[in-house]
DNA sequence: CTGTTAGCGCCTTCAA
DNA sequence: TTGAAGGCGCTAACAG
């Protein structure tokens, strides 16, 4: 039913080796054959199978680019950026393809029809969804394990759990050992990291810490924090970098070790206001001046009315991310007050929709499509991976519209204002 | 090196093909048998080939999701909908995953290691990026061909390019015909759709008239309308249903037959003010109050300082979708004006962002995480496929405040004034 | 319920 | 430069 690679030897007139090696263009073959060949490929419409062929070479051409959720612009820009450097042989630039022809040497014969069974260096690059779950992503890359997929891209922040991690390493070592070159990107290095070829890192910390700054010596100083799910690196790193800032400049403070000790991470801590368990002042505030989500809208909503009822005099709502910052000004609106005359607001990431939010929203920018090219080429072994094999991705400050000074007379003032 | 069904079978003292079974979960095997099997593939660690398996099954566990451009939610809204159908046996829900356990009967030995070697129905639902692009949307195709793909599903709108409708036509025909599953979602049918299991059109002609006809109802006659590439069949419906209300109401109308008639659908028309073709007026208002773009941002911004340009006395801009609604928000406001005050705005698609812009854009909403979920159930053939394999998703005008009538004074006024 | 026997379609030495 | 032959790891009839 199906033609075969045996199909088409016969209608040229070759072996079957002869036509799987034109089609790999790995070894010479005569000009006057190969031209031959071709053609019987071009008449037959022949379609290698890929099973087969990757049974036999023992790897395959898919490329599993793994994301958090592929409805954030944030995975989507790099995902799509890795997928630009990897689908076509050079494809290289900002957005451009190189179209269908290319291939192994060929210049498109028999109209636009091409497309067919060359095989040339032409990678599968898919993404696929974890949708956050630890489970899933462990899915994903047994699937991806199966097929034997050439390259393992990472995206975003990873779970903390250390079963998880330990789980995620001892895959990702399978892979790396099976020929898969497995790429982090956004993601901080592993513990052992030989089974990766890079890490691209993003300096969440320092982004975080220099946007607090600013706050800071605009003249801040009840700020309220947003944070993301607590179990994830990201959200962490950015939490710490906030409370570094605020620390250091005399906020906050006290108990180290990061977010852990809020149990799963919700919305529910308000209720434990009272708790002080360091005793010192400034960890209480720490605490109570601090509300885990989701990286969703609705969470930076939720989260900013919980903040606004626990500390009515706060001037500042630093977010998880621009998703969360948009929930988060909803909800000040709602409330009566003003951005950023009453309240400023703060994002991370600086997603193309943030500086047309009204006003444009200060965030702390990440070169998302420069990174996702980046651990593409790093895949595909276009790029010599940083010494190391470790990067940071640098995090630039973006001061906007919704953020300004206090207003003097301090805090937000009452809540039921109407404009 | 590594560990193959063999291995397992012996380890097992059972043959291959028991082992095999077990896997698949297609054929009865003794319990005791099974837990046997299971532990020896538990402790060798062993991880199914599937190109090995796909060959022999001729049939593979991958299913493709082809997406215009994975940076936009539009399109991650609709493929991780489509995922979280796909990806578990019965996910089903909104978003929430079954976890890694699962699989064939399997309660989970062997503390959390699993996701091992099980293939049980486990699809790899994978998103391929086109960059809208048809040329790549033609090699993904082949790739997923190539790949003896389980189903495919493509979302959004179609280039209607004559050439390329035929050959992705004949290209869909032949995955079909190998017994891929073929589902369109948010796309107009195909000429000779039997390629195809069902396909989920969006109302883009009724959702885009009747967001003109709440213009109207509010006063507006002088609409701008940002379009989107000229060649795209979601472009050529909106702007269609834009149209058809205009007419309705007496205004712009005449010559028929789309939007084809500008080169390249390009920013550029501009220059061609004059060109009176079918010597209605109204024909000549209905071009020169539409303005191309690409689906982006950027392009609402310049084509809607264009149409301010061509038309400084509009008081309404109907952009191609939500983003493109920001971007002219943007560009509304940089000349001094107020929205929906002086410049009415609509959008189109309602993306969560939209709810937050301010004002709240009003737009068209489509329901594209219940399609996207609906087309991953029809391509995993958990679904019925509607009558005659077409199902036409509604669209609702959402209202909300970037609309208002128009100053009384008519137009948009000077462009100078300061807020 | 389980083992045996053939391939699935291609790549890759090894000769020629 | 090309052909011949073996096997990649698994599944799918058949027997039993």
């Amino acid at each position: 039913m199906t033609v075969t690679l045996a199909d088409v030897a016969a209608r040229a007139r070759v072996s079957a080796a002869t036509v799987s090696r034109v089609l790999n263009g790995n070894y010479p073959v005569a000009e006057a054959t190969r031209e031959r060949v071709l053609r019987a490929v071009d008449e037959l419409d022949y379609v290698l199978n890929g099973p087969a062929s990757s049974l036999a070479a023992a790897t395959s051409d898919l490329v599993g680019i793994l994301v958090n959720d592929i409805a954030d612009p944030f995975f989507g820009i790099m995902a799509g950026a890795a997928q630009s450097e990897i689908g076509e042989s050079g494809a290289g630039g900002d957005a451009g393809w190189a179209g269908a022809g290319g291939g192994s040497g060929r210049t498109g014969s028999s109209g636009r029809t091409g497309s067919s069974g060359r095989a040339g260096g032409e990678k599968l690059a898919v993404v696929c969804n974890t949708g956050g779950s630890p489970e899933r992503e462990l899915t994903y890359l047994t699937l991806l394990q199966r097929q034997r997929a050439a390259a393992v891209i990472l995206t975003g922040g990873a779970v903390e759990d250390p079963a998880h991690q330990a789980a995620i390493s001892a895959k990702l070592t399978k892979l790396a050992d099976a020929g898969t070159r497995v790429v982090l990107c956004g993601r901080p290095p592993l513990a052992g990291g030989e089974a990766v070829v890079a890490a691209l890192a993003f300096d969440n910390r320092g982004g975080a810490r220099r946007l607090t700054e600013h706050l800071l010596a605009l003249g801040h100083t009840r700020i309220g924090y947003v944070a993301g799910p607590a179990e994830r690196t990201t959200t962490r790193h950015r939490l710490e970098g906030h409370r570094d800032a605020m620390r250091a400049a005399g906020l906050g403070g006290g108990v180290r070790g990061g977010i852990g000790d809020g149990p799963g991470g919700g919305l529910d801590g308000g209720e434990r206001a009272g708790d002080e368990v360091g005793g010192a002042r400034g960890t209480y505030d720490e605490e109570r001046l601090t509300v885990h989500g989701l990286y969703d809208r609705r969470s930076g909503y939720v989260a900013t009315l919980e903040l606004l009822r626990r500390e009515p005099e706060v001037t500042a709502i630093v977010a998880a991310n621009d998703t969360v910052a948009l929930g988060a000004c909803a909800a000040i609106r709602e409330r009566g007050l003003r951005i950023p005359e009453d309240v400023s607001v703060a994002g991370f990431d600086d997603l193309p929709f943030s500086v047309d939010a009204v006003p444009a929203l200060t965030t702390v920018r990440l070169p998302l499509f420069e990174a996702g090219a980046r651990a593409g080429r790093l895949a595909m072994g276009k790029e010599t991976p940083p010494p190391g094999g470790i990067a940071t991705i640098g995090a630039e400050l973006m001061v906007r519209g919704s953020t300004a000074p206090p207003r003097v007379d301090g805090g937000a003032g009452t809540v039921s204002r109407e404009r």
